[in-house]
DNA sequence: ACCGAACTGTTCCATTTTGCACAGTTTTCC
DNA sequence: GGAAAACTGTGCAAAATGGAACAGTTCGGT
C-alpha cells in the first residue's frame, strides 16, 4: 500500500528516523558543540547530513561581505542535500547551535539507498516537498512584510522549533545578530522591535527568549 | 546503472518531457491564453502541472492586499505539486505569461508513477533539489542584496529563461508592475530603476525588454 | 577569578523605500 | 474606430531602513 507523503510547517513531521534504521543506510555519526562549524561555504560537497539531535544554523555569504542566515534545522532535518544533483561544493556554512548529532550519510550511499528503498525515497520526496514549501513561505514574507513583522514571524517559528521537548515557548538561544541576518536587516532594528515586543509584554528575555504566541500573532495580523 | 541527477540554474537540464512519453503517465493537455488563469489560490489542489510550452507566472496573495510573484514557470518545469504532500488548496494563483500548453497529471496518478518508476521518480526528485536551489537562491539575494540589484539579477533570470528560441536576449513580456511584485518592491522604484539602467545602455525596450547581460551583470557586482 | 570577546542598549542621521497622485501613452476589446 | 483598461513616466512628502558609533553587560575560556 503506498503512503501518501505527510506535511508540516516548521520540522516535517516525516519520521526520517524510523527510515534510516529501517533501511540498511551506512552512516556515521558526528557530535557538535554549540558554535562548531560542520562543514564550510565552499568545503567539497560529498554528504548528506541528517540532524539527529540539536539544532544547526546555515548561512550564506553573498557577494563581498554580507551574509544571510538561510534556515535553522532541527531534529528530523536533512541539509547539505544539495549535493546530490550535481552541486560539487557547499553552498553554505553549517554550524551548531546547540549541542548537536548529525548523522552523515555518504552522497553514493544515499543515492543507492533512494534508489534501492521505495518507501525511502517517497519519503525523502515528501521531506523535499515539506523544504519547498518552507522556503516559499519565508519568500513570500520576505517579498510581502515590514522587518517588524518578519522578526514576528521568526520569533514564532522558532517557537515553535523547540516544541519537541518544553511546553514552554523558549527559544534556542540565538544573538539579535543572527535574528537580523535571518530576517534581512540590521541589528539595530531587531534590537529595537524586541524592546519594542518587551514592552508590550509579547516576549520576555533575561537571556533566553520566551514569547507570548497569541499576543506575538496580533502582530502579523495589523 | 544509476543516473545522477542532473542541475541547472533556471530551468532544470532535466528533460521530463522524455520521461513522460516514455512512463506511461496519463495526463490531459491544456492550452491557455496569454493572461488566462490556470488555477486560483483556494481552489482544492488534485493534480500537478507541468509546463509543456509558453510561460507561468505564480503569484501569492499575502495578509490583506499585498501580493508577491513567488516563480515564473517555463517549458519543462512542474508546479503545483505541493498536493503531492497533503496540501489541500493551492497556495497561490498560477495564470499564463503567453500562449500556453500544459499537462495536467492527477495528484493520484503522480503518485503511482513516483511508485512505479524509478527513473521518474530520480528525475522528480533531481526536479525538486534544482527549485529548492533557486528558491534558496531568490531568498539570499532578497536578504542580501538592495532593490537595484534584485531587479538587474531578475532582469538576467528572465533573459535566460527565454533561451530555448532565440539567440537574443528578449524577455517575455511582463509589466513593471509584475517585475516590482517579483522582487518585492513598488512600481515607482521599477520604474525608476529601469530608466536607470536604459540611459546606461543596459537595457533597450520599446515595448518588448532586451537586456545587455554583460553590461547589465555589472550592477551585480557593484 | 580574570580577561577578552561577543552581545546588548541606545542614539543619530543619511539614504532608501513607500505610497500616492496625475498626466500621457499604449493595449485590449467591443 | 473608439472607449475603457492597463501601463508608463513623473514628482514628492512621509515613513522605514541602513549604517555607524560607543558604553555597558554578559559570556567563555583559562
Amino acid at each position: 500500500m503506498f503512503m501518501k507523503f505527510k506535511r508540516s510547517k516548521v520540522n516535517p513531521s516525516f519520521d526520517a528516523r524510523a527510515m534510516l534504521d529501517t533501511v540498511r543506510l551506512a552512516r556515521t555519526a558526528g557530535e557538535f558543540r554549540r558554535a562548531e562549524p560542520i562543514f564550510l561555504q565552499g568545503d567539497p560537497a560529498d554528504s548528506v547530513m541528517y540532524v539527529q539531535q540539536g539544532g544547526v544554523k546555515f548561512s550564506v555569504v553573498h557577494g563581498s561581505h554580507r551574509e544571510a542566515v538561510v534556515a535553522i534545522f532541527g531534529p528530523g532535518d536533512f541539509f547539505g542535500e544539495g549535493c546530490l544533483s550535481a552541486q560539487p561544493t557547499r553552498m553554505g556554512t553549517a554550524s551548531a547551535i546547540a549541542p548537536t548529532t548529525i548523522f552523515v550519510i555518504d552522497k553514493n550511499e544515499m543515492l543507492r539507498v533512494l534508489r534501492a528503498e521505495h518507501s525511502f525515497s517517497n519519503q525523502f520526496i515528501g521531506y523535499l516537498l515539506a523544504r519547498n514549501n518552507r522556503l516559499q513561505e519565508d519568500l513570500i514574507d520576505q517579498l510581502c512584510s515590514s522587518s517588524e513583522k518578519r522578526l514576528a514571524r521568526t520569533l514564532l517559528i522558532l517557537a515553535g522549533f523547540a516544541k519537541q521537548k518544553q511546553p514552554d515557548r523558549e527559544l534556542p538561544r540565538m544573538s539579535q545578530t543572527t535574528l537580523a541576518k535571518m530576517i534581512g536587516t540590521t541589528r539595530s532594528r531587531v534590537n529595537f522591535f524586541m524592546n519594542e515586543f518587551r514592552k508590550r509584554g509579547f516576549i520576555e528575555y533575561n537571556g533566553k527568549i520566551t514569547v507570548n504566541r497569541s499576543l506575538l500573532k496580533g502582530v502579523l495580523e495589523a
